[in-house]
DNA sequence: AACTGGGTCAACCGCCCATAC
DNA sequence: TGTATGGGCGGTTGACCCAGT
């Protein structure tokens, strides 16, 4: 049932209420009238000074309220309906590196609001946590995320592309999350992307070949983080020519199965030294270290982004595929993948 | 038909920060 | 510098829906 229609069935409730207490503040759900009134007074006068907006307007609700109600709900450019896949492996993503900011990953998701992103987290995503009682934003957690559920939706994703391209077609545009503009914005300033997110041609067959299968994945993968190989080149930079297709060409050829080291802090929590000793020295990039679901920031130096809007993303995708080759599941959590494989494998969409 | 338990999501709460004075 | 106010944010609540019994 649609938010209008429950308002509906409020109706009277609220208006018997209203009665009552005719000189108090309304509280609960928002009446058709109040919309309107809302709705037209910000059309006419703008938004800002919401406590003065709400008496201006002749809404008997505080300032507080008029401002969730028309960023949450009225405003005309929020969009209605399910998350998309595209929407949720972005949720996904955004996590990763920023946690609960809710607002900032709002902030990508162009025409969803923070209140839709953390309800979809809180009853999705950690529903299914719960189901496996795994504690979300444990390790186990970010496993299961990296290794079938992100997967899953890059398939999703994938066979969408199929129906809207040739099935003839051998390569398909991996443009899912550009595709609505999700990431214009993002970087409006630069002809560079976030390498998994962005416009990026890339073969099936290479696709096929990264994400992993999960009746297969526990085994085939080393017990904890990797080293780069030797043979992993070292003019390997982040450049406007990046392509999403290189990164899985050399995953297929330079794989890394040995030298696996990891740390560990006195938190429990990982930190990958790929960051700082490899990627940095080899990309000469800013770290954004964390990432990772969970993880105390403070402990992973997570910097927040700097100055601009296109160097916060650059600076904060850039790694990510590195965690994604790189950051193998642990030992601990191998049991995870094991177990969980037949029941994450089959479970719909978060 | 009535009940129940779980899921969803709009709305609220409380805290924090920035700004004005 | 201290205080008041506005606004933003993440966490939580509770009304409602719906499927199962």
């Amino acid at each position: 049932m649609s938010a209008i229609t429950k308002r509906d069935n409020n109706k009277n409730k609220m208006c018997c209420k209203e009665e009552e207490n005719s000189t108090e503040m309304r509280r609960g759900p928002w009446t058709l009238e109040e919309d309107s009134l809302l709705i037209h007074y910000i059309a006419r006068h703008g938004e800002g000074r919401w406590n003065m907006l709400a008496k201006s307007a002749g809404l008997k609700r505080n300032g507080k309220s008029c401002r969730l109600r028309w960023l949450n709900y009225l405003k005309p450019d929020i969009k209605r309906g399910n998350l998309t896949p595209q929407e949720q492996l972005m949720i996904l993503e955004l996590h990763s590196r920023w946690g609960n900011r809710w607002s900032k990953i709002a902030q990508h998701l162009p025409g969803r609001t923070d209140n839709e992103i953390k309800n979809y987290w809180r009853t999705r995503v950690q529903k299914q946590a719960r189901q496996l009682n795994i504690e979300s934003g444990s390790k186990k957690f970010i496993d299961a995320i990296r290794c079938f559920w992100t997967p899953r939706l890059v398939q999703k994703v994938e066979q969408q592309q199929k129906l809207i391209n040739s099935p003839s077609t051998t390569t398909t545009s991996y443009s899912c999350l550009t595709s609505d503009t999700n990431l214009n914005h993002v970087s409006s300033s630069s002809s560079s992307s976030s390498p998994m997110l962005s416009s990026t041609n890339y073969n099936n067959n290479n696709i096929n070949s990264v994400i992993p299968n999960p009746l297969s994945c526990s085994s085939s993968l080393s017990p904890s983080f990797q080293r780069p190989p030797a043979n992993f080149p070292s003019n390997f930079a982040f450049d406007d020519s990046w392509k999403f297709s290189q990164l899985l060409e050399l995953s297929s050829e330079v794989l890394p199965e040995n030298a696996a080291y990891m740390s560990e802090n006195n938190n429990g929590c990982y930190s990958n030294p790929i960051h700082q000793e490899n990627l940095l020295a080899m990309n000469n990039m800013t770290s954004t270290a964390s990432g990772y679901y969970g993880m105390d920031q403070n402990l992973m130096n997570l910097q927040e982004p700097a100055a601009t809007t296109t160097t916060m993303m650059m600076e904060t995708y850039d790694v990510l595929p590195f965690d994604y080759y790189f950051h193998q599941p642990t030992a601990e959590s191998d049991w995870a993948l094991g177990n969980m494989a037949d029941t994450l494998w089959n479970m719909e969409a978060l």
